[in-house]
DNA sequence: CATATTTGATCCGTATATAGATCATATAAC
DNA sequence: GTTATATGATCTATATACGGATCAAATATG
């Protein structure tokens, strides 16, 4: 018995994960790699890859995306020392930042 | 007991990732979001928002994407991401997934 | 053609990520 | 100052993602 957690995802974010997925598996046949070698250098099985190229919504973001850095796609920028930077940058920002934040009992609104 | 498996990340996808979190907890700060309400909208836990902004790499990738695009930040749109030309460039390919190099025989059999 | 390799699709045992609760501390509002 | 709320950290029970194995079908190779 369970009370199956079923969580639910927003369109964009599916297709989000299946783009992903779907360039991961272009990228790896482009440069003739079996699913099994890809696997093995990401440390995965190749069960779990099946699923990251499917797209599946609940693999470890740590392996889908090391997956997809050895099949050649770099995920936010082209060098990885901008990746860096960015990063530092980010986070000198984010103490200067209030570190919580406070409603005055104002209604949210989504604009997506 | 219980052989620990213990999964290697490249540096560039831990950078990757605590960017990411980085970035969430920052845009979540700019739109005056709780932790809570970010949270009760993405269906998760207060819990696995936190490790999402500290950057562990073990979150679902479906848990994280969808926490992104509820404070608001793209995935895919940014001009600075690499991954944008991907997606321009196999935009049409990608509209007849799922495309696969072996055809298949039986019933497709989704069940996300 | 025959043979080898790769892939897709299950199933199962187990490690573990998750939700939920709790508490202390920090911060905001008053 | 006091009070209310948000955050960070920890713990437990449970749902489940994972690795590994198996097998059939598809594809590649000879």
């Amino acid at each position: 018995m369970s009370k199956a957690i079923t969580r639910t995802y927003s369109r964009y974010n599916r297709d989000a994960t299946a783009l992903l997925g779907a360039l991961i598996r272009e990228a790896r046949n482009e440069r003739k790699l079996t699913a099994q070698e890809v696997a093995d250098r990401a440390g995965i099985s190749r069960g779990l890859l099946q699923r990251i190229e499917k797209g599946n919504l609940k693999c470890e973001i740590g392996a889908v995306f090391e997956v997809a850095t050895i099949v050649g796609i770099k995920l936010f920028d082209a060098d990885d020392t901008t990746l860096t930077k960015y990063l530092h940058q980010t986070r000198e920002k984010l103490t200067l930042l209030p570190k919580s934040v406070r409603k005055k009992s104002k209604a949210v609104h989504d604009d997506f």
